[in-house]
DNA sequence: TCCGCTGCTGACTAGGTAGGCAACATAGCT
DNA sequence: AGCTATGTTGCCTACCTAGTCAGCAGCGGA
């Protein structure tokens, strides 16, 4: 904005009403007659006039945006929850203020940063980042809805999978289809989203073995391999991008099942059973719990079956 | 930022001393000795004080924001070129302000809410949208800076990865091979990106068919069988994606190349050979471009080898 | 000792808009 | 006709900070 900018005040000079006019013209719920403010947006469209969100967030103290805190947007799981919040924010008025990190210090120049904006609220999808990351935000009073994630103390609103049901229903869905002997391969130990997930399994169907994985592909392959000698007749994965990792490892006839419902594992070549996450529902619960503060809401994953006919 | 904010003055207040020392004290470059910064940074962090962007951004004419225009964030191309962005803005204290949409319609909304707060430049990355988008942009002055696409009329700064070179440079891969009889699928027919990587390909070894696809998984696999009478020894996909989906619908034996480098390409039951665009090279020189407008910048494809060794 | 210079600091104002308030017109009422 | 209720408009100020200017102290040189 380093031209000088058209203001309201040069449309008001042109239309030949007030400075008020023209404010009262561009906010609905103003108490302006229609045909004013139709003179008024004609009048502006010719001068090339946009209001400045800058003078106005700051007389009403209000910033009209949204912080958006996301871990790695590579990641196809995080990619699908902004791709399913972004137009949902669009359409609520609320530009995205983004603040990405895969590591705590540059996180925190983000949110330093973010700060400064006046956020109207802060949502936070990154699902693996040092707590008390929002602490200062909740402080501000900034409202927080945290995505896909656990809170350590109660008071943000919550918006996430319902991984313990997810889990369940996996195993249900394994224990129907005749598979008794199942080894598991979760993510990391600190991954409360892993943890909910085996627990929903193993409350339904016990599993033979457990091994344990960072979430990567790589580290799906090798979990598997260490399983091998329990003789299961299925595996379960704590995510998707270990089942494909196991899937790889996995001699013929050993079916793998995931967890997040990444496109990858609709491959043809894979055509990964999985517990897919709900990233439309997801992002409606997040908009939703905005101005909800401390609400929790638990969205369904669904099971997706995909035969391996290979 | 509902709340009554803590503001300079609350500083100066508690710090004794007048608000531009505090104003200074948060600029860098400021004439202001390195004890009293210290004294009231300490006030600062005691009342919990950070600078108001809205006021700043209001008197300097300066919002601080990047417009970043995303096409399907979903999409693993523009996931990854938005994961190599982001750090970088960070680090350059520019928090990216988000306008993404897959229409038309929707994306001239979110362009009327980022016109609002005023970006210092506008990064376009969509690769899929109506020209004169930008036109609006332009003409208030803001810098632009087009990602990964042709600009209709000279103007803007450009920063793309050089299909044409890397058709090229895969056509030449495939002839080192020996392979002779190579069919092309494209992407859409004005897709300008599509057509520079065929005719990169077609200026080192011409096809012996053709056909065309939309970028789709599905429409690779369909165009693949329809491309299967010429008796190609080899098949070139504009893009990864078709080819994974080529991929599928080839007989054993018939090689697959594509163009991207997405994660995808990567499995092991694919093992995708293909040019691989450098998203750190186009992030790195995009940020580079917000100072220079006008300028055009190439970045080079890299070919990326995979054994398929099933 | 006096002067100019440099380095810091405080006072003051401007930047574009929202909303309270008063002013005014109009319509509906007795 | 006189009055009130309602709807519309203009005037004025506040929001918070950056930068200009002047003031002031300290310092080196003559």
């Amino acid at each position: 904005m380093k031209r000088r900018d058209v203001t309201s005040l040069h449309v008001a000079a042109a239309a030949g009403v007030s400075q008020s006019a023209v404010s009262r013209a561009f906010r609905d719920g103003a108490s302006i007659s229609a045909q004013l403010r139709e003179r008024v947006h004609a009048v502006a469209r010719r001068l090339g006039y946009t209001p400045n969100a800058f003078a106005s967030g700051l007389l009403t103290r209000s910033s009209g945006l949204v912080g958006l805190v996301m871990g790695d947007v590579a990641n196809p799981v995080q990619a699908a929850l902004l791709a399913a919040l972004l137009p949902r924010l669009a359409a609520a008025g609320r530009p995205p203020l983004l603040a990405s990190a895969t590591d705590a210090p540059s996180l925190r120049l983000a949110l330093d940063k973010l700060e400064r904006y006046r956020p109207d609220a802060v949502l936070i999808c990154a699902p693996t980042l040092p707590p008390a990351l929002g602490a200062r935000l909740a402080r501000d009073g900034v409202p927080l809805v945290l995505v896909n994630r656990y809170p350590l103390r109660p008071g943000p609103a919550v918006a996430r999978t319902d991984n313990l049901a997810g889990g369940a229903e996996m195993a249900r869905h394994l224990r129907a289809a005749g598979l008794r002997r199942v080894a598991v391969i979760g993510g990391p130990a600190d991954a409360p989203a892993s943890r909910d997930r085996l627990a929903g399994f193993a409350a339904v169907l016990r599993p033979v073995a457990a091994a344990v994985g960072n979430y990567g592909l790589a580290s799906g392959a090798a979990a598997l391999r260490g399983l091998l000698h329990h003789a299961p007749d299925a595996v379960f994965c704590a995510n998707d991008l270990m089942a494909l990792g196991a899937m790889d490892a996995a001699p013929a006839g050993l079916p793998v099942f995931g967890f997040d419902g990444i496109p990858d594992g609709a491959l043809a070549r894979y055509r990964l059973t999985t517990m897919a996450q709900d990233a439309d529902g997801l992002a409606e619960a997040a908009l939703a719990l905005l101005d909800r503060p401390g609400e929790q809401r638990l969205i369904p994953a669904r099971l997706v079956v995909r035969r391996q006919e290979d």
